[in-house]
DNA sequence: TACAGCTTCCGCCAGA
DNA sequence: AGTCTGGCGGAAGCTG
């Protein structure tokens, strides 16, 4: 993504998702087969990569500047500091494998091995634009895939003396694997719909202009469809509407802000695009419990 | 895809 | 001056 900071200044305040950092600390490789319905309705962010199978039901990925359709065989890698969120129904099942790495995990596989180029595994497979990747397995693929995450599933849940060696071999194949499809990069291209390209469209405009007064008129005026048409589609496939969605990508900025610099408040609400202050303290409490000076002190305290 | 009518919520303002 | 709350009108959003 091409969010402002997290690759170019890691900061722990910036990554609010610490109980995943703290997990990863704990558990540097974890992989769990999900069927229960997604908890994490939030954007967030992590220090670790999260590497996303569907297997089951459909939905959308928000991750970076982008968003990504997910139905059975999409695998998405989101590499650490990337703010991602999906979106599926709340009422139909959706099935997938997540993996999380430790960065510290990965930095060891680059210490003991690097490509000729001196390239090593995280550069790969986070990307020229730091976003990861979106892949669309074909069927044998994607089989591969599921055999390598449960068989490291299984390795991880059982103090196995050969654990860290299963780990390392199903890491390393799948590594393989997803190298292989960023060389084929037509297809990820594949599957993808007008709809698809018109909501990245979309998305790319919100994320570039969230600090100016966004208004629903100036967006559908930019895109050839109708208001209704987008407001619709933006809502089914994101399952948020558009000024919710552009108000909380304004709310994480400020809690980074708030977290990590010494503006004011006031200054912080207009940079983010809140134009009103009033407003600004009403969505931060509603979201965090919070007055944007009680978040400062309390994670600048500690 | 467009429209209309209704509900929700954003932004302006005053004040603590 | 900076932070925060609450009321109100209009814009945004939802749905048939």
């Amino acid at each position: 993504m091409s969010l402002p900071t997290p690759n170019s200044q890691p900061s722990p305040s910036y990554v609010w998702d610490d109980v995943t950092d703290r997990f990863l600390a704990d558990y540097p490789v974890h992989c769990a087969k999900r069927t229960n319905l997604i908890q994490q309705r939030v954007m967030h962010a992590h220090r670790g990569f999260e590497f996303y199978l569907c297997t089951k039901g459909s939905g959308t990925l928000f991750c970076g500047n982008r968003m990504f359709p997910l139905h059975e065989g999409t695998l998405t890698v989101i590499p650490p500091h990337v703010v991602h969120r999906p979106y599926t129904d709340r009422n139909a099942a959706f099935h997938r494998y997540v993996l999380s790495v430790d960065v510290t995990y990965m930095e060891g596989l680059d210490a003991a091995c690097m490509s000729p180029a001196g390239v090593g595994i995280t550069q790969l497979l986070t990307g020229p634009d730091g976003d990861g990747g979106h892949f669309y397995l074909n069927h044998a693929q994607s089989e591969r895939a599921m055999a390598l995450l449960a068989t490291l599933e299984e390795a991880l849940a059982h103090d196995d003396p050969l654990k860290p060696w299963i780990q390392l071999s199903t890491l390393s194949e799948l590594f393989v694997l997803i190298m292989g499809l960023h060389n084929a990069p037509q297809s990820t291209e594949r599957d993808k719909s007008a709809e698809d390209s018109l909501l990245g469209d979309v998305l790319e405009y919100l994320i570039a202009n969230y600090r100016e007064n966004i208004q629903i008129e100036d967006v559908t005026k930019r895109f050839p469809v109708s208001r209704s048409y987008l407001l619709r589609l933006f809502k089914e496939k994101t399952g948020d509407t558009i000024m919710r969605f552009v108000a909380e990508y304004r709310l994480n900025e400020a809690r980074r802000l708030l977290a990590a610099g010494t503006l004011s408040v006031t200054e912080i609400a207009s940079r983010v695009g809140f134009g009103d202050l009033s407003h600004f303290f009403g969505l931060f409490k509603k979201a965090t419990g919070l007055t944007p000076k009680q978040y400062r002190d309390r994670v600048r305290g500690g």
